[in-house]
RNA sequence: GCCCUGGUAGUAUAGUCCGGUCUAGUAUAAGCGGCUGUCGCCCGCUGGACCCGGGUUCAAAUCCCGGCCAGGGCGCCA
């Protein structure tokens, strides 16, 4: 096969700009061969890019022998360039078609792919992600995708908006002993280090000059967890802003969330179709329901859980039948939150501490950070663990922390709630977990 | 880590309960041939599979045991 080079050809529209409008007018379109049926004295070819398709029709004593030699060579999959006429036609569903003048075959595919990208035969998602860079092709992966970085950039800019700068804290640290995650090991050196599974303490610190940050970026957690909503590395969208409380964040927040649904919304119509997926976009403020309420609910539901233990997952499952949408958890007691989580004045048995709940999902997790050294490491030592290990963090107590709150998104989890999708690995590129490492 | 369910051509499945015409069926994909308006094109032909190991039995895809892998659930998740 005579792989073709590019030479002086470049895109003038996607596919899906090939509108009956450019009647007659000549394109050039690069993309990769979706489907051919050859009906054998006309063939049709479906391009594909990452926009979506259009109809390249071969009228077999139509075009010149070298645009049919090229067009008899096509297989799914083989990446191309296709130079020729828009035609306005009233028989594709879409009322336009190109008709080839010059074919340009760049790459070819193996004959028998691991799985069908048209959707015909749907694959399962242990085949799907074993063969990933090929499962992407599907347009259905793509929209995901696509909703994905839209979310991203409307949350980008609703944040830049609102003052917030974006910051990048390490993903190398040298301590084990915050407690609570597993964290993966790394050679670093001559010593060990490890992959955060947080930029808490780091966003923190930097309140203190910088005032407003948020990081967008991966973290790692090393747990055994088997489940279809948790990662070994996943992407956290974090906020840490000085002079705020709880409830500041947490308007910040359902701001937030409202302007994703939004901008996804008008702007992924097209992927919401291909999902088939309808979101709303919620109204502000979010139900706020303190822990106490929930426990309530949950005993009206016939689930019984004792005041100050955790709440269980069946029960949350139980909670978002009852709650469908978006809501808060508040006022947690202050022991089942992490240790910089600062208890209530009026009571210190409960926290300032909250989750934002999307039916049975925790989608973010935040609150009143403590800002007081002393109670700081007081909360360290109820917590079993050693403030001697967090000394270079509680030094910078001593050079005015100011009263804070924050909170962080699991990307993830929120492209999971635009797209519809229930395995968290189905909205991830490459997932890592438990049982994957490759591709 | 624990529990449940499953593992059959490239992919998706039927068959497994109740062992025997299963020489393992179907769809789709692949290969070959035919077809000028397809859009899940159509028609004909061809090749292609019982996760691995052990056991029971005259006989195992089917029953039993072990392993590996997957899906779901639980737990873990500052």
């Amino acid at each position: 096969m005579k792989i073709d080079s590019i030479g002086n050809w470049r895109r003038t529209h996607h596919t899906v700009d090939v509108k009956p409008e450019l009647d007659g007018q000549e394109v050039t379109l690069f993309g990769w061969v979706q489907e051919i049926r050859d009906l054998g004295g006309i063939r049709f070819i479906i391009l594909q890019d990452r926009e979506g398709t259009v109809q390249i029709t071969v009228p077999r004593k139509k075009v010149s022998g070298e645009v049919l030699s090229k067009s008899d060579a096509l297989q799914k999959r083989f990446s191309i360039g296709v130079k020729g006429t828009v035609q306005k036609t009233e028989i594709t569903p879409r009322g336009v078609e190109v008709i080839p003048k010059e074919i340009k075959i760049f790459s070819t595919a193996s004959p028998q792919l691991p799985m069908d990208i048209t959707g015909k035969v749907p694959a399962n998602l242990e085949v799907r992600l074993d063969a990933r860079a090929l499962d992407l092709c599907r347009e259905e992966n793509i929209a995901v995708f696509k909703i994905q970085h839209a979310a991203v950039e409307a949350i980008r800019s609703f944040l830049f908006e609102k003052g917030f700068i974006e910051v990048h804290t390490p993903r190398i640290i040298a301590s084990a002993t915050e407690g609570g995650a597993a964290l993966f090991p790394v050679n670093y050196f001559e010593t060990k280090a490890f992959l955060a599974q947080s930029p808490q303490l780091y966003k923190e610190q930097l309140v203190m000059s910088l005032e407003k940050v948020f990081e967008i970026g991966p973290f790692f957690r090393a747990e055994e967890s088997h489940t279809r909503r948790h990662l070994s590395e996943f992407v956290s969208i974090d906020i840490e802003q000085a002079f705020a409380t709880a409830e500041d964040v947490m308007q910040l927040l359902e701001q937030l969330m409202q302007h994703a649904c939004k901008v996804v919304k008008e702007k992924c119509r097209r992927e919401l179709a291909t999902l088939k997926h309808r979101l709303e976009v919620p109204e502000v403020p979010f139900k706020r329901l303190t822990y106490t309420k929930v426990l309530e609910d949950l005993k009206n539901e016939g689930v019984e859980i004792p005041w100050g233990e955790d709440i269980p997952t069946p029960a949350f499952r139980t909670l978002g039948k009852v709650h469908p949408y978006f809501y808060f958890i508040t006022d947690w007691p202050t022991h089942s939150k992490a240790f910089y989580i600062k208890p209530r004045d009026d009571n210190p048995e409960l926290c300032e501490g909250f989750d934002l709940m999307w039916r049975w999902i925790e989608l973010s997790s935040g609150g009143t950070r403590i800002a007081s050294k002393e109670l700081l490491i007081e909360r360290l030592k109820e917590k079993g663990l050693n403030p001697e290990s967090f000394k270079h963090h509680l030094q910078t107590f001593d050079y005015g922390m100011p009263p804070h709150a924050g909170w962080a998104i699991g990307l993830e989890r929120l492209t999971m709630m635009l797209t519809g999708k229930r395995n968290i690995r189905e909205v991830t590129l490459y997932p890592r977990d438990r049982f994957r490492l490759t591709p």
